[in-house]
DNA sequence: ATTGATTCCGAAAGCGCTTTCGGAATAGCG
DNA sequence: CGCTATTCCGAAAGCGCTTTCGGAATCAAT
């Protein structure tokens, strides 16, 4: 079955190709009537543009890119299908397709933004968990190639960003420990070329400041955003003579770990001793116990960076579209009063 | 920056276009020198051809799309990541390019199909999860549009496909439950209409067959794929007056509700109830217990349908591309032996 | 030197669509 | 009724690449 063309609907029709592409685009140089007559003709025919061919005359690529993040595993999961879908949502309102890039290694990442930005085979890109000093970013403004960005890098101001105010969460969470009476809090961070992790701890510590707490180094640690990393990193603190009785951590996953660790011990996370992570999986609710959490919505997250995307790409400036969103705290079992309160609340003098 | 094109190249060489493209693609009618030649300049002006272009002049798109199951949210999410990042290894050999497309509405699953095959934005498809009668799979056959599916739908005979032996797998847990004492085991099954869903429940049936037992049908429940789903049908079976000493659910967010449901009756799962699931699923370490589980290694799957649907585009006879992958029981710790072994095995006749 | 076979490259058409430009037909006006 | 202004449509060029076809140049053989 030979497919239908403009040529042969055009034929068909008794008109030319030019005057069927124009009826078609909605041009306003065509009569109403012959607007109508080919629009109908084109659909009982089940006529649909080559999009190679349309991308090719006008210049653009109706696609965009989303580059995956590489060390899928772990927390990243959930996180790209419910971001995928969020963006498939927003695109396909315009009838965009999605196309996903990998970049095996860091390395390889300049190589492919160079490739999408030449082959110009998409007029957009969405770059999730951006570092502090992006250079990918750079990229992609020196090629003119629009973006967006899922979070934020260090200097932000003249791009589209979508991000939660991580700093602020972080600072809820603390605020939210000390009112259940814990004083000795610990911190299990993210690797800290990720600007994400950098806002997280930054968050922890003016929390701490700010209820006049000193964030103890021996109680802070970093690792891999998984459960292994957050296990290992609590075991250390744990064994610490002056263990936490809370511990926050940067990711749910760190957490879920953090809390195996605790049971290790002996003892019992969310009485003994709290924990509370960040990202809102749903996984956490089958923690034991259920993980308390701060939430931030995926799905919505990726509708909104669909639609900054295209309007960067009709031409909006990107400085004007930046979000800030607030994550909510998800309480579930894992956190509670602070069961040692006449424990010594200070160990140190004051560190930054 | 004007974009280096293939004129511009052929021009700074001294060529035509058309002896450029040829050295580029390796035709064998360019003399060697030549061809170094133009492949050095090529290089060296970081020229990368335009994929639109090529498309359009060959005829074939560089790419590929993977129709991302609607249901996104519950299990779907680890697989979905997963299984993309697989494919997209296999793609990345050629360069070539993989597009998410969704598909919101089951309605509009068709219409997806008719304008990928028509449009040729792409050459091939990827399928996750077909349905015991897909239509999706007749729609690609009727288009001509080459694709693989991940699992299996009724009549699997004459298209390519990778799936994991789901009656095998599900002939073992009996198995191996069976071996641990246990008779009275129950099943939570998945949506009918999925075929993988039948494909466990036959393989549930003809494991207890096998074991000279009788699968009783106020035993078997059938839900969603969700933790919630799997609780609400465990907590069906519990209360029934022959509740069974194990559990076999399809799918591991099933399982992890179901232990849930268990533990709201103050049973301890893996000690008086077993329960096993399958995925493999990496949250399943973390519930209480740690799930037991048939495991299936989805990047590795990924992979291998890249590379089938390859093959296919190649002009493989699709029917040659059919792979079944055992699965491997997980043990954690949510099966153990049966604690009534002096309950009655059996309370009706056989049924089928 | 003449012929025929090889090797290598250029001209040109074409993939399916968009868009500029100009021309024919119609309308509006005095 | 003649003139300019509108409205509507067609011709044609072009997007960047591939591929067929044929021609020029080189080579081997007579």
């Amino acid at each position: 079955m030979p497919r239908v063309t403009l040529k042969s609907l055009a034929s068909e029709l008794g008109l030319a190709e030019a005057t069927v592409s124009r009826a078609l685009n909605n041009y306003p140089d065509i009569s109403s009537t012959t607007r109508m007559r080919v629009q109908e003709m084109a659909k009982a025919l089940g006529y649909t543009p080559n999009p190679l061919a349309r991308g090719l005359a006008r210049g653009v690529a109706e696609a965009v890119a989303y580059i995956m993040p590489a060390s899928v595993g772990g927390i990243s999961e959930p996180f790209v299908a419910q971001l995928l879908q969020g963006l498939g949502e927003s695109l396909s309102k315009r009838k965009w397709d999605l196309v996903v890039v990998q970049t095996p290694t860091a390395e390889e990442e300049a190589d492919v933004i160079d490739r999408l930005a030449r082959t110009g085979k998409v007029s957009g890109v969405v770059l999730s968990r951006p570092y502090k000093i992006d250079q990918r970013i750079s990229l992609l403004q020196a090629a003119r190639l629009p973006f967006v960005v899922h979070g934020r890098s260090k200097h932000s101001d003249d791009y589209a960003w979508y991000d939660v105010d991580n700093t602020k969460a972080f600072i809820e969470i603390v605020d939210h420990l000390v009112s259940l009476g814990h004083r000795r809090i610990g911190f299990i961070g993210a690797p800290s070329y990720y600007n994400f992790a950098q806002q997280r701890l930054d968050g922890f510590k003016s929390g701490m400041k700010a209820n006049g707490l000193a964030p103890d180094e021996q109680l802070i640690e970093f690792c891999e955003m998984t459960d292994a990393g957050g296990a290992n990193a609590a075991a250390v603190m744990l064994a610490s003579d002056i263990a936490p009785t809370a511990i926050i951590c940067a990711t749910d996953m760190q957490a879920i770990g953090a809390i195996e660790a605790i049971r290790a011990r002996n003892l019992t996370p969310g009485k003994d001793i709290s924990v509370i992570g960040y990202d809102g999986l749903s996984i956490g609710k089958h923690c034991n116990p259920p993980l308390t959490t701060m939430a931030q919505p995926l799905v919505h997250s990726g509708r909104i960076l669909g639609d900054m995307l295209l309007a960067v790409i009709d031409g909006a400036d990107p400085k004007s579209l930046q979000e800030l969103r607030s994550a909510e705290l998800v309480r579930r079992m894992s956190d509670g009063p602070n069961r040692a309160l006449t424990a010594p609340t200070m160990s140190k003098g004051e560190t930054s």
